[in-house]
DNA sequence: TTATATCATACTAAATTAATATAGATTATA
DNA sequence: TATAATCTATATTAATTTAGTATGATATAA
């Protein structure tokens, strides 16, 4: 039931550029050197962050990566659910119909509740509550 | 993030003790054939909810296995917590002091927030709730 | 056109989870 | 008291997931 090491190396790269938002272009190598994370990982990471526009990129020298959004309109909520592999406690609350059980079954409601929970309280920090 | 298998088993097990609460000690053969999870993966789910003392086992010839408290005070969250091997969200939820980066880590508070909705919410369902 | 950087995919290794196997202990009943 | 049914405990294997690495392609400023 732990995040994974995405989600929470996720979350500290976009600190990272958010501490560094007016300085131009960041590159990997020095948010991986800043934050003890591999080159390689760094830019994994960062591809579906950039996918869902919370980062731009620049190609090439002098090129880098930097925040697309206001540090206030990122949340913990967005980032684990763009960085988790499963992003519900159950398969079944994704997808309901491939319980065998029954399709009113009161255990996926409690899971389905519990994971809306999680992500209620995820939701209500942002990466700039963060780094304040 | 997924809840491991063995909290979800570990609920449905109850939940079947829980239905024959009053029909004397129930076998892991018919708990397996019922629920469809193997005998010995049962019987390992079982043994620590038996030394939580949720469950009460009677051993030899016409044993098995009963509820040792109503279902109205089992909670999923109570499940999760004896069954899943990582019960927090992050590493540093439940040891702070194995953390790097700094002792009053803010990025530790909010997945220590979230950990506890999580629960909260988990808390909330008995295993009465699910068998009504 | 060259050096520097991102981008994309494939692969490997490590860790965790799930499940099975083996051996042992207990006890009701005949 | 012998036996068979049943729980108990630990070790092992197999499957899955997660973490991390390697290779190579693409873009662009200077």
């Amino acid at each position: 039931m732990k995040l994974s090491t995405k989600s929470r190396c996720g979350t500290r790269i976009l600190m990272d550029l958010a501490r560094l938002q007016n300085e131009g272009p960041v590159q990997v190598g020095e948010i991986s050197r800043r934050q003890n994370i591999s080159v390689k990982y760094v830019e994994q990471i960062i591809r579906p962050l950039k996918q869902a526009e919370l980062i731009n990129s620049v190609r090439g020298p002098k090129g880098g990566h930097m925040l697309a959004k206001k540090p206030e309109e990122i949340t913990l909520g967005q980032i684990v659910r763009l960085l988790e592999s499963s992003i519900d406690l159950a398969e079944c609350v994704g997808n309901p119909d491939m319980c065998l059980i029954s399709t009113d079954c009161r255990i996926r409601v409690a899971w389905q509740d519990a994971t809306a929970a999680l992500y209620k309280s995820l939701d209500a920090t942002t990466i700039a509550d963060l780094i304040r």
